[in-house]
DNA sequence: GCCAACGTTGGC
DNA sequence: GCCAACGTTGGC
C-alpha cells in the first residue's frame, strides 16, 4: 500500500465535488513527474487531496478505485488517469502553512516542489498530516 | 495581480 | 547536448 497526495484547484474540482459524484477520472495531468506517478498507483492507495490556490489546505482522504489507464481527453495514449473514489473528509483540514512549518514534513514534494501535482508521501508522513487533522 | 520556480521547447 | 526563451503553476 502506497501514499499519495494530490492536488486540485477547488474552483475547477474540489473534494465536496467528488464526494457528490462518488468517483472521478483523474484526468488532465500534463507533467511527466506526475504522471508517472499515477502510473504507479495500485487499487487500494490511499491519497490525501489537497486545494491548490484556494484554501491551500488537505481536505480529505481518497483512494484508487481505478489503476492507470489511458487518459481520455488526451489526443494520443501518452498520459494516463486514475479513477479516485472519497474516503473521507477531514474534520480539521490542515493548511500549508502548518505543513511547511513541521519538521516532519520538510522534505515533501508538496513543500519542496511547489509545482508537482501528484506526489508519493511516506507512511510516515501520510500518518502526521492526518495527526495535524485531529484524525 | 505579481512573480519565483520549474518544466518544456527549439535553435544552434 | 546546451541553454535561452517561453509558458504554466501556484503561493503570496
Amino acid at each position: 500500500m502506497q501514499y499519495w497526495l494530490i492536488k486540485s484547484e477547488p474552483f475547477v474540482y474540489s473534494y465536496q465535488d467528488l464526494e457528490r459524484d462518488g468517483r472521478t477520472v483523474w484526468e488532465g495531468v500534463r507533467n511527466f513527474q506526475a504522471r508517472n506517478n499515477l502510473r504507479q498507483m495500485k487499487t487500494g492507495d490511499r491519497a490525501l487531496f489537497y486545494h491548490s490556490n484556494e484554501g491551500l489546505e488537505v481536505v480529505g482522504i481518497v483512494t484508487v478505485v481505478r489503476e492507470a489507464y489511458a487518459d481520455p481527453t488526451a489526443a494520443k495514449g501518452e498520459w494516463s488517469v486514475v479513477d479516485f473514489a472519497p474516503e473521507q473528509a477531514l474534520p480539521r483540514p490542515v493548511p500549508l502553512r502548518v505543513i511547511k512549518s513541521d519538521p516532519q514534513l520538510k522534505d515533501i514534494a508538496l513543500v519542496r516542489n511547489g509545482r508537482l501535482s501528484v506526489m508519493p508521501l511516506k507512511p510516515s508522513e501520510f500518518r502526521r498530516i492526518l495527526e495535524l487533522a485531529g484524525h
